[in-house]
DNA sequence: CCACATTATGTTAGTTATGACATATGTTTA
DNA sequence: TAAACATATGTCATAACTAACATAATGTGG
């Protein structure tokens, strides 16, 4: 059984490390990577991202070179160390808690009985859209990485294996979560025979 | 549409006033109610509920009554004020931006394809393993909520369609994440055709 | 009888994360 | 021509959150 130990970095530090794993980047790229796909499980702003990158620079984790450009500002490109890598492979072993959620729509579902039904239907419906445009998005980025990386995303060595998960978890997860909104929204409007 | 209106305290005020709609109770009773099933999308230690209760009594928001008891140290029985009621409220009418989602295993499968998939395999399934253990927990609860509730369950105005509500969240975020991590320990040991 | 758990309420030091401020260059759009 | 946008890197004040410290009464099990 896999056993928590003591951290070399921050579990952001461990994102952008697995960013890093996969190609050199800036601290400006590493920012907008983490969006779609790993972000929407992960995400950070520029002000958390370029500290955490001198931090595991300090820490021998990372390493940069001076990139010099003369139509846009000097970058620093970031690339993985040794010691990173196997910083990020111990990381992988360690014990893993569930994740500790918070969502503020299901606290507001909660209290849904002192509120409107009619207008709290409709801000159900307007979030089972959102989550069904996130669902699209995932779903278009598989197809995407089907083009792409053709049978080596179902190949566990394969970087876009990761990628592959993710997404996967993100259709799973999207799916679900429109759907629960669809049924709150029918429970509210009082057609629930049909969700039941 | 509903706009996100200057806020009368944090989102965890908001749990707690939610809490406290339904019956009065201590900080201590509080802090134990931020577990399951409530606490499963909102969760705060003691030493965040009771300085944000000191904020919404200071708010005007709530209420205590001391209870002084022999066997036991006193308590503070917090109630809801008019005034928290019709925050709540108003609370439930603003703009909700969608979860900003942070699950460390999701992550972890990003970088997997740098791990053994063997033992990376064993992990998922006990991930698995521990989802559907919070599954049964929710759908148990559901039961119980079922012989409680009744037909209330069903009824938009009644504070048990707000369990209901989290409660099916729960069991279907528990059962997607849970066949993810099987699918996923599927791949890694190479049977994926069955997962295809 | 000692250790531990439960009830009960707090504080404090530190970490993590957010939003705004700050600066500089070049390109595109209105 | 002015404004907005993209590239690029940082800082800072504050807010939110965690883990540990602190206290105190009673009940429970070995």
């Amino acid at each position: 059984m896999p056993v928590r130990a003591k951290a070399a970095t921050t579990t952001l530090g461990y994102a952008l490390l697995g960013l890093l794993a996969r190609e050199e980047r800036s601290g400006y790229e590493l920012t907008h990577a983490l969006k779609n796909p790993v972000g929407y499980f992960w995400f950070a702003q520029h002000s958390q991202v370029y500290p955490e990158l001198a931090r595991l620079e300090t820490a021998g984790l990372v390493a940069y070179t001076l990139v010099e450009q003369s139509d846009r500002p000097d970058k620093k490109v970031y690339r993985l160390t040794d010691a990173g890598r196997a910083a990020l492979r111990a990381w992988l072993n360690d014990a893993t808690e569930p994740p500790r959620k918070r969502d503020e729509l299901v606290l507001k579902a909660y209290s849904i009985w002192l509120a409107d039904p009619t207008a709290a239907a409709q801000m159900m419906r307007e979030h089972a859209q959102t989550h069904l445009a996130h669902l699209a998005e995932f779903q278009s980025g598989l197809s995407r990485l089907e083009q792409e990386a053709g049978e080596t995303l179902w190949q566990p060595e394969s970087p876009w294996f990761g990628v592959h998960a993710v997404l996967r978890r993100g259709i799973g997860y999207e799916r679900e979560y429109s759907d629960w909104c669809e049924w709150l929204a029918q429970c509210l409007e009082g057609t629930q025979e049909a969700a039941r």
